[in-house]
DNA sequence: CTCTCGCCTTGATGCAGATCAAGTAGGATT
DNA sequence: AATCCTACTTGATCTGCATCAAGGCGAGAG
């Protein structure tokens, strides 16, 4: 979801940091308070999985910290990531009795959750809270045809590249930070989760990213930590043409 | 988008069938009337485009028959559906100016536009349009979830019979057919859409067709006209385990 | 009737990425 | 310091789909 929304306003936030900026930013206070009433939080270890698809899912929640992932998986064990939910993403259907996918954290997670019944009831009452669900939703499923293009007709590096490009952009958003020197920042996955996410399999991951290294596109620091010299050389190397998009 | 959702009424729909469907089958009769005023028809032939991707778009519209394809395009010319329109579903997202695809009837088509500056104004003061938009968005993000599934973890082989699949469900859906004998049915798209629906060549798409018609999976009578002998058979090839999912 | 054009099929070959298989690096445990 | 374990890297080989190329077929036009 985007950060720069011209809904959100991060004044207004008070214990709950995400309360606001996901749903109710013109909320007033009764609203708030109301809020308060069917709101808890939750946290869960890295590498933990919060629900399994098909399970009852009785919340919707926004991610407050960590990240979380959709995946599904077919019988005989193949697994597409489906979902990556970064700080003040919404998880969760109102109207829906149970997880479509398997939900899991993949670093450290804490999730600001409502119980689903009255927050589906204040939704009824509460028009703007459902416009500004739709609102994200329409953001997401954008995300998910961009996302689209990638799985069905980019080569493995364009792949990597694109990845790079939409975690880097996104945590650059999430710090707020006023451009200053080279895009730097931590791969919050494992070779394997970029690996589900791209449609790829972790070797050719590996592969690709000791070949943008060794082209100078990215460099790395251990790992996980990312250094992009040129954020235009990498974004063409994404095949990117769209770049106001990619936000996932 | 479910035609069986429960908001739906058959019986309600007058002159324009899909604008009760899509938006309001719990308007009331100002409501109706209002939308009456910002409502118009637009018809175009098969492979007409409608709409590139970048243009300024000042409407939202339902597909009343006929089938509409969104596409994205890289600069080298790789192309990737991202959505396809049956009738009863709807296009263009308030709070947009321009189009992010290109729009494109696959058959001749005929469209029920609403002008989208009035069609907002209105959604404001009537929550249950704007709530019918989030259900429908939520699926449609559901079903292109499914969609990455495919594009990104299956077989050319299973990719082709999920296609298969999707179209011979959603036609049943459409024409509210009573179980009875096999589906049969017109695939709508060429060889080339259904690639670039699944991220394929359309050589690869024509050799699968014929695979599973060399192995009894489907029959063919001419080049479109398909037989579903076996539903489970064909849905064991697509590697689905969820059966109700899939509806794209 | 036959020409033509779009759409589709089929064959031959090549290659990107999967698969199988070792081996490395670094952090935690003892 | 030795060990173990998990995450990752790299190499060798295989294969599914892309690519390149050559027809076939049916519908509409002349």
């Amino acid at each position: 979801m985007d950060l720069t929304h011209n809904h959100f306003s991060s004044q207004d936030c008070g214990d709950c940091p995400i309360r606001h900026r996901a749903v109710c930013a013109r909320c007033d206070a009764r609203e708030l308070d109301e809020l308060e009433q069917i709101k808890y939080y939750r946290s869960f270890e890295a590498g933990q999985t919060i629900i399994w698809s098909g399970d009852r899912m009785d919340f919707v929640a926004s991610v407050v910290t960590g990240i979380a992932t959709l995946t599904q998986t077919m019988e005989d064990g193949r697994r597409q990531m489906v979902g990556l939910l970064l700080p003040s993403d919404f998880v969760g259907r109102p109207g829906r009795e149970r997880a479509p996918y398997d939900v899991t954290a993949t670093t450290d997670l804490v999730m600001c959750c409502f119980r689903k019944k009255p927050f589906e009831e204040m939704m009824i009452r509460t028009p703007h809270i459902g416009q500004r669900l739709l609102e994200m939703t329409l953001d997401e499923l954008d995300a998910a045809r961009e996302w689209m293009l990638l799985l069905g007709r980019k080569t493995a590096r364009e792949k990597i590249a694109s990845l790079v490009a939409i975690i880097g952009r996104r945590d650059a958003a999430l710090h707020l930070s006023g451009k200053k020197g080279p895009l730097t920042f931590d791969l919050p996955l494992t070779r394997e989760a970029m690996a589900d996410y791209l449609g790829l399999t972790l070797e050719t991951v590996s592969r690709q990213i000791s070949a943008l290294k060794r082209d100078g596109v990215i460099e790395l620091e251990g790992k996980r930590h990312v250094i992009v010299p040129d954020l235009d050389r990498l974004l063409e190397e994404a095949g990117d043409d769209t770049d106001g998009g990619l936000l996932v």
